[in-house]
DNA sequence: CCAGAAACCAAACAAGTGCTTGGTAGGGTA
DNA sequence: TACCCTACCAAGCACTTGTTTGGTTTCTGG
């Protein structure tokens, strides 16, 4: 791996262990066993940084989504591929997710991160269609709210980024599944 | 409201915005119309700021959940009632959960903020026992991991914090149903 | 009206922040 | 050998951070 990428995967891990504000370019060097102005021989700022993180993995991210929404499949079927691509992402970039999950709210006031917010509105009409078109199909209940359902299933996905470990016990498949069980069917018998 | 109390409310709202770390005593002392310094008259440090307000935060919310596990109700009752309970406290205290959000993970890492980690052990015990009991009475599906369903159900109900706003036209009672019914019943026909 | 408390100011300090500059070590290439 | 390029160091700069100190204003009860 070059050095780049080496820096750059270190400085994923500590953005997301402790926040982008909350780690300083001396902790990202003192983990790479260099000096802090070294860092700016790889990168322009520490923002630079992040900003590459975040704008690659979305990148890959739509790919994945654009496609299941093309594909030919009923609307409840598109919405647990959707999730369970989600999950996949939790699990293969689990650090850029957690970054996004934390620092989004604090990065899309910079103009340099307008993307941010673009890329949540797309998501947004993305998953409300995918939802509105489930209740037209009979496939999901009518008497819920379209947008608290939307907020619903976009945090439960989401914030699983806070307790799932790639290397752990639990497969990203094994939590879609429990996950998309519950949201389906509901816990009560 | 005594002087103290408007800082100590103005601290907050701005903790729950930007974040702890994020917000400078200058951005305190300049919303409230004084200089950075005079702050310190009113509060030892930055960090006795939020810790009061965690700490009053905290210590209410047990006060509700301890008098519903200890009421007479079965445990699928106890749990709707603790979830309700919750989203109360997102509407009536929205900065300080927030803040509780955002800030425990860093915050808990400090010796002073020891008594949040140990909030949240007796927040997973309340919780996977009410679960667990609920299975037993056989109001609850016993095909799921109980572990993965806890995590499922604390993530959905605080996270929302972040889009739930106080003033808005949803009642935390209304949120409460909704969510409860996707959680109890699915969303599938 | 006046003493004392509460609230605040003005100025600074030490530590930490992102980042810049000019230079150096070392390996590969012609 | 002479050259170049990647990676890094050493030192520092300008700024922001939480906090301290000694003094001043404003308010209130007797």
């Amino acid at each position: 791996m070059p050095r780049r990428d080496e820096l750059l995967a270190i400085a994923a891990r500590l953005f997301a262990e402790r926040g982008f504000k909350n780690t300083t370019v001396r902790d990202i060097a003192e983990e790479a066993g260099i000096l802090s102005g070294s860092l700016y021989h790889h990168f322009a700022s520490k923002e630079a940084m992040v900003d590459e993180l975040l704008d690659t993995f979305q990148t890959e991210l739509w790919e994945q989504y654009d496609a299941i929404d093309a594909s030919d499949r009923t609307p409840r079927e598109k919405l647990e591929a959707v999730v369970r691509a989600s999950f996949d992402a939790i699990d293969q970039h689990h650090s850029e997710v957690a970054i996004f999950q934390t620092d989004a709210a604090y990065l899309s006031g910079f103009e340099r991160f307008a993307y941010l917010e673009e890329r949540n509105k797309r998501f947004r009409e993305l998953w409300t269609r995918l939802l509105s078109q489930g209740v037209e199909s009979g496939e999901l209940r009518a008497d819920l709210d379209i947008e608290l359902v939307y907020r619903f299933l976009r945090d439960t996905v989401w914030v699983a980024v806070r307790w799932y470990r790639p290397s752990g016990e639990l497969s990203p498949v094994q939590v879609a599944d429990q996950y998309l069980s519950i949201l389906l069917e509901g816990i009560t018998t």
